[in-house]
DNA sequence: CTTGTTGTTGTACGATCGTTCAACAAGCCT
DNA sequence: AGGCTTGTTGAACGATCGTACAACAACAAG
């Protein structure tokens, strides 16, 4: 009974726990308190340990920030190419998935938002978060022209192979600006939720996407081609 | 001769030059530096004056970085206003006005693409900073709902003769939604334009938009009313 | 030229920032 | 039980932050 107390004063984790630990701290001290909350004291705080660890961990603090934004982005993105594979084979469902996906939490999230528009900030000025994006940023465009190629029948004639029965041999859909516009409207559309969420729904919003692309199927029946 | 050279140390201003001059500094702080370079004593070298004057016109910084958010705001939707104001009365030639001033600089430049994301990422945390927000952006929406009003009925009207009668009573298009989407289009378009300004031409946004609104009216006229 | 007003300067202060580092101790090994 | 590795602590440092304030001086008025 009069044995001294055994409890210890703080648990040791491994590495690799550790780091992603601070690395969620990062996270949520960004969707707390914006960019002042990106201060070794405050996420120190939030992660429950001493303001000296973090840089036994990560070199420095740009460092930490860097991996917080690559793991945002690779989540993301791992979220959304798991969704559209589950969706099966079919082009129209595998688009519908990706749109759930991306009108849909974690995604679709005003406290995301938050977060994403600290990093921008810095993305001109740091090249570690320059990095990080471009190291993440393929996969998504990967994913989103795959289903636009696939939405869009034409274009496999410019990949041959499968598209053997190609009819028209000009493509009837200006691939390139398709997948402009539509990303232009997710983008937006996102914004446009997260900044004021009561003013429409996610239906809604894969409802006006869903909208844009068939005027883009359609507008190859009618007047393809007309682009100067 | 020996007289002493009576060149001043500094030149009086009067307030209000001053001010403005310290937020043109403030602005240009943050092209150049981003989050970093809204700190008192690099906006005060940039604008050639001491640590203190800012604070002898300023409250406080804050106060001074809301300044500028509305300087910004008032001056790019004043722009816009007199953009669509001196297009005449056509409705498809003030779209094209406004288009047309949204999808050009001051707007479309990636320096300034910079400065906003700033701004948006105090907007949370920053009173001041949602104080000016709220008090400009009513203009830009209720100018973007004009537009979008005085144009939609007519759009109709043109395509009506089509072999289907107008009804007027019916509103063909959800103007809200129509809103929403040209809404996002906008911010998306000019999002992508100032990240990557090789991808694609302001005149193809413009034309994209055109297209949206166009798909719009027709979706009227083809299947109209068929909204959950 | 003298005076008064006030725009302007620049130092000073306390707070907070990111980073360093010597000391500590938790947990595994023998 | 004792040694060893190493994750962890927390004080300390210099730099920089926003702000306050007393002294200065530009310029108009008399």
């Amino acid at each position: 009974m009069a044995r001294a107390a055994p409890k210890p004063r703080f648990a040791r984790q491994p590495p690799e726990v550790r780091r992603q630990a601070l690395i969620a701290a990062t996270i949520e001290c960004l969707k707390r308190y914006g960019h002042e909350g990106l201060s070794i004291r405050t996420i120190s705080a939030q992660a429950g340990v001493s303001v000296g660890l973090i840089n036994h961990h990560f070199p420095n603090k740009d460092e930490l920030v860097a991996a917080a934004y690559r793991h945002i982005n690779s989540e993301l993105i791992a979220g959304m190419q798991a969704a559209v594979a589950a969706a099966g084979s079919s082009p129209r469902a595998r688009l519908r998935a990706f749109l759930e996906s991306w009108f849909s939490a974690p995604s679709l999230d005003a406290d995301a938002l938050a977060v994403w528009v600290v990093f921008w900030g810095l993305y001109r000025h740091s090249r570690l978060i320059q990095r990080a994006h471009r190291e993440t940023y393929q996969g998504y465009v990967s994913l989103l022209r795959g289903i636009l190629a696939e939405l869009l029948p034409t274009e496999r004639a410019a990949h041959g192979g499968r598209g053997r029965r190609v009819r028209a041999a000009v493509p009837a859909v200006d691939l390139r600006l398709a997948a402009i516009g539509l990303t232009a409207l997710l983008d937006g559309l996102w914004l446009e939720w997260c900044l004021e969420p009561g003013t429409f729904r996610p239906a809604e919003a894969i409802e006006l996407c869903e909208a844009w692309l068939a005027q883009l199927t359609r507008r190859n029946g009618s007047r393809g081609g007309q682009r100067p």
